[in-house]
DNA sequence: CTGAAGATGCCCT
DNA sequence: GGGCATCTTCAGT
């Protein structure tokens, strides 16, 4: 399999683009007993200062939204409940954006994912943003790190045509920002998360 | 120090 | 469709 690293500037373009753009691609966990390979086939984007549903939403700089104003490319993890959940952040360095990683879909590593995740039907292993995390093996402990490096990255995938766009998922409280069509998909991927 | 809230998921009815 | 698990963060005492 091919593996060429997204390069540093890939993290660059406008957050909505990235959100848009990371679909396809494959993320990369190098985990102790084992590499899992997914693909990225839903993801959403939070665009910081001026959107009422990001953590940084007014410029809130926080010890969790901290690695938000930092460099983009870097891993942007949190505690949802009982769950970890998966961000890439985006913008410059000062402006507080990020792109959710939703949902992927299992290319390489089947018998760790199994693991994680045990006795669950293949598309409910990773079919949402607490579950892939788990099915991965990502934790807390990989705040902060870059996407240049090993154990997380991600590698160039393969394109995908039928995007579509809508509401994010589990925001019912952010007045406007509820409505905005800031979750992308790939349309007719079974492993993306169902509702809505 | 305490308590409330949350970008979820699972289990129950 | 509702309740709840269970963890971290952060604002308020």
């Amino acid at each position: 399999m091919r593996m060429k690293r997204l390069p540093k500037d890939f993290y660059e373009q406008p957050t909505l683009e990235l959100a848009r753009s990371l679909l396809g691609h494959y993320l990369v966990h190098q985990h102790p007993t084992g590499e899992i390979i997914a693909k990225i086939v839903e993801t959403e984007a939070y665009l910081g200062a001026i959107d009422r549903a990001a953590h940084s939403f007014g410029g809130r700089r926080t010890n969790r939204t901290e690695v938000m104003f930092g460099l983009p490319g870097h891993v942007y993890t949190y505690q949802m409940h009982t769950h970890t959940l998966l961000n890439v952040v985006s913008g410059p360095v000062g402006t507080p954006e990020a792109v959710l990683i939703r949902a992927v879909e299992p290319i390489q590593g089947q018998a760790l994912i199994d693991q994680h995740r045990p006795g669950l039907k293949p598309v409910d292993q990773t079919n949402g943003p607490g579950k892939l995390t788990k099915a991965l093996g990502i934790t807390m402990d990989l705040y902060g790190h870059s996407l240049q490096h090993e154990p997380l990255f991600i590698v160039e995938g393969e394109a995908v045509t039928d995007v579509e766009a809508g509401p994010r998922v589990g925001i019912p409280n952010t007045g406007e920002a509820r409505d905005y069509p800031y979750r992308f998909f790939e349309r007719t991927n079974p492993y993306v998360s169902k509702y809505r």
